[in-house]
DNA sequence: TGGGTCTGCGCAAGCGCTTTCGCAAGTTCA
DNA sequence: TGAACTTGCGAAAGCGCTTGCGCAGACCCA
């Protein structure tokens, strides 16, 4: 495995001649260039990663911790924010914390230890202690619905109200009055907010709105379903915390023989790929991962430009995505056939 | 950020007893351990990576190769090898190709550059040069299905066969004689290889298997099916070369009216974890990605005890998952009532 | 009591780069 | 024609660790 030395030495150059011409850090002869990647060529150099960023003092990886890399919401997030770091000449340095508290804590080390210049915390739930760790070490960062900024801390923020009022407007226009909710859990905050949106906009149109627990997992979605056939109404419209959570829904719903839009309405929230691939395909709510994603880079690059920054704060929609999980409330009070019976 | 120099001074002993302490190389007294451990604690020390992995020559960071991570066989693959790394101490650095070559060759630079020991190339269709790259800068390897093996380069061959053979087995046993496969691109050994060993299942019972294209997406599986219903007879079963064709030709059975798995029976093959939550539950050929990450970092790190290691060659058996997707075959020849006509 | 073995630790030479400083030769301009 | 730039490059000092070498003292046994 040749070195730089092994370079210069063939061609009689300086080491620091042949660093020049790796990084295009200063004037050197077009003659002397040519001789230099004609070396590397012959030797088939490849560049000593370690070294390079312990001279230099950081590294040319951006963070990017996630929870889960088997939640679908993340991969095209993932996606999205390589996709725009690699354009800039970073590399990205993935991290799952799977839930882990622990795990958490040695992850935001490792982003430490390896003196990334800023790192995407695009995890809920994150204990702002482990913020102040990567402030010390001048790490510049930016959380998901934190609600707060600091400096060289940003923060991007889900505007679940766009999505939830175009949700409940359009399910008050399809004359949708009794509605449920499957919530997420409530100590999340993102879930929180993207409940406190839907009420707020159901109160404002005077549509009932009943909120039943969930899990965000497609199991908890076909429970809160059949406490809610238990109750003395149906609701003619359930909303969900995620697309799991729905396709929960839409199977409970199926199993009861209730049909899917035309009894029962379903809307659920993300627009996870297999939104689409579901029967009937899902209405949503969709969270905009590839823009989280690229917008979660650009916050970061912003900050690494300036030596002092502050925090941001941006915003991003949630918009709602049609397709043919929903559909025109069945008739007031009205009981649906039930299928095969 | 403190370094090793100033955990040092503090305590009063020489960098290389803070070294030890940290790594556990050499015995150092109960009470100066103590020490250093506490100053550690009083600075806030984290250990600066980049150094260490220069020091060291190696770094404690395994690659790993993918094609795409919205692919939704990858992340359970991804997810399992990380945890057997992480069990074992290495992190893990992870890069998607995105079926880009230039991508893919670059990636291969990275891992080099980055002084990883070992990595695992996860995706189909490597550029062999590649490989030889690795083996130059004594980067060990593991393939997948790449049918050879190398010093230092090992290789993973999923077994098509017995997949193959109890699908065809179940559906012969269902009775079902005349059957259609839409496979994968023809140029992905891997579809090759699960084609052959299903023709090679169907001759030796006696089972009809025509083959149609397809691109591996549930475009390509609807307008197969679309294809399918012009020809004068329908298969009774479908066979398809991953999933995602499966869902496509539900949804265009679907379409047709055809009802799954009365009029025809559908396999897939993945089992993403969507097969499950389709309407109906898809039976398909399960490809045990988690076994694969396990075992990709298993040959890895045995191949990282030895010092000249031979590549070796294993093998993981695909296995077919019965849901619902699948049943008797209808009476031979007989046509399908289309519902709704 | 002197040679061996342990235990505990410091010194200093790297690892392979980047980057500051400074020098030499060539060029420009008054 | 000499001061002031410009162009092109080398020497060498780090970056923050790891690790081989070696030394001092304690201990043991013959």
């Amino acid at each position: 495995m040749p070195t730089m030395k092994d370079v210069a030495k063939r061609c009689g150059v300086s080491e620091s001649t042949v660093s020049h011409v790796i990084n295009n850090t200063r004037l050197v002869s077009q003659e002397t260039r040519e001789r230099v990647l004609q070396a590397m060529r012959d030797l088939n150099y490849l560049k000593n990663a370690h070294a390079r960023r312990l001279a230099r003092g950081r590294s040319d990886f951006l963070g990017l911790i996630i929870s889960d890399i088997e939640n679908p919401f993340f991969p095209g997030l993932i996606k999205a924010f390589e996709a725009s770091a690699l354009e800039r000449g970073f590399d990205v340095l993935l991290c799952a914390t799977n839930y882990d508290p622990a795990r958490m804590e040695s992850v935001f080390r490792k982003m430490i230890e390896n003196k990334v210049p800023g790192v995407a915390v695009m995890t809920s739930r994150v204990d702002l202690s482990l913020a102040g760790l990567l402030v010390e070490n001048r790490v510049a960062s930016v959380f998901l619905d934190s609600g707060t900024t600091a400096p060289l801390r940003s923060d991007i923020r889900l505007n679940y109200a766009t999505g939830a009022s175009q949700a409940i407007n359009y399910l008050y226009n399809l004359g949708h009055r009794d509605c449920a909710l499957i919530a997420g859990p409530q100590n999340r905050p993102s879930h929180v907010a993207y409940r406190k949106a839907l009420e707020t906009a159901a109160s404002r149109v005077g549509l009932n709105l009943r909120v039943a627990e969930g899990e965000n997992n497609v199991g908890s979605g076909e429970r809160a379903v059949q406490r809610l056939l238990t109750e003395s109404s149906v609701p003619t419209a359930i909303l969900c915390s995620n697309d799991l959570t729905a396709i929960g829904t839409l199977r409970a719903l199926g199993q009861a023989g209730i049909q899917v839009p035309k009894d029962v309405s379903v809307i659920g929230a993300d627009d996870i790929p297999f939104a689409l691939l579901v029967h009937p395909p899902l209405t949503t709510v969709r969270i905009p991962r590839e823009g989280l994603g690229r917008l979660a880079f650009a916050v970061l690059e912003g900050m690494l430009h300036q030596d002092a920054p502050m925090g941001t704060e941006s915003a991003l929609d949630t918009e709602l995505v049609i397709r043919e999980s929903t559909a025109t409330a069945r008739a007031q009070g009205a009981p649906f056939a039930l299928a095969g019976e």
